[in-house]
DNA sequence: CTGCCGTACTGACAAATGTCATCGGCAGTA
DNA sequence: TACTGCCGATGACATTTGTCAGTACGGCAG
């Protein structure tokens, strides 16, 4: 028997999935939780074969969830299950331990297969997504680079982002001109948006 | 018996969902779609009672062919699912003849419910965003103004919205500051991201 | 018919932004 | 040791931007 955790804040796709795979023999859905902290508590308390993330979720990202399972319960196998795949998000869940990394576009019946596989320790990435991957390759911004560009995504102008990064204002806006020139960006915020797309923010 | 069509472009929610629907002995699921115009086309074909549409989708947006469905099938009685709902959508979306406007994180159990009212020619809106969109009050934005701001958000340079608008830049920069004002931002950036927030956009 | 509003434009000005060259400090590493 | 790369900063420069005032035209409600 396959004891499964799922996180996912979405109720009604989180009820759907929960009911489809307790159809399975095989695997018990023992917790539903909405957000990263109460998966972490549930978790330690219950400690599932099979945690099975979001990886949007409001106060922790479905990578942090699975950066923190790892640290704690390293026996744990996470797979990720997202909605826009974004390429550069794959690598860092890679990174965090993560077996599955599953898109919404996935077909429903093949949920359960997932879970089998990570479970017998098993990776199993969508192969469309990873040759996205491979072909964008490794994120060629500094951690600075992009701590400016997050800031950027939401409007702020240069003097809030220095503000709030305790730098001077020249040294935000070179941050800013070598990230555009890295990705090849008129502006800082089709910059910012680019490198979302990719997942690097 | 309510023949239902379903319109989801992510196959594991709209699969999940099905297969809980299907259960209802008074609901048959006819029709299962990943897209807009696929949906038009299933609804001419098969005359659904009641459309499931979600919100996000590429080709045609849920309001768009909540539109068209209006226009073509004025019999088909519209239920709208999105994951985050933003209060001006709703305005668009009842205008567009739309019934029920159920957020993804209802409970699982409780769309039967809404599937069963908008049948019957019920409304069915979830209490917490009408509140919200009422509070937000309607748009203050001229459709120019929105234009330009849309341009905005991709990171588009004055010239570039100029020239993709036909207009001049110093037309446009006036559309954005006027965007700015209303909207109370430092940058037209700023301004796009809230406006896409309130669902204007 | 007369405001009022939205659309579209012009010109001018101050402020913000993007680019470049250059510097120093510090951590790896070949 | 010398080299490289990231971090942080400075100063100067040309552009881009946001703002303001003013013009003009069409549509529409009072």
């Amino acid at each position: 028997m396959i004891r499964l955790l799922l996180a996912d804040d979405e109720h009604l796709i989180r009820g759907a999935v929960a009911a489809l795979l307790a159809l399975e023999p095989d695997i018990d859905v023992v917790a539903e939780v909405a957000d990263g902290p109460s998966a972490l508590k549930a978790a330690k308390e219950l400690r599932p074969d099979v945690a099975m993330l979001d990886l949007e979720m409001p106060d922790m990202d479905g990578i942090e969830l699975a950066e923190a399972l790892r640290d704690e319960l390293p026996k744990t196998r996470i797979a990720i299950v997202t909605r826009h795949a974004r390429p550069g998000v794959l690598h860092r869940a890679l990174n965090a331990g993560v077996l599955a990394f599953v898109p919404k576009t996935a077909q429903a019946q093949s949920l359960a297969d997932v879970v089998r596989k990570v479970n017998a320790g098993q990776r199993c990435i969508d192969p469309d997504l990873a040759t996205q991957a491979l072909l964008a390759g490794p994120c060629p911004l500094t951690p600075r680079e992009l701590d400016v560009l997050r800031e950027s995504r939401e409007g702020a102008t240069v003097q809030v982002i220095a503000q709030r990064l305790h730098l001077t204002q020249g040294t935000v806006r070179n941050y800013l001109s070598t990230a555009m020139t890295k990705l090849d960006a008129e502006t800082r915020y089709e910059a910012a948006q680019r490198a979302w797309e990719l997942g690097w923010l």
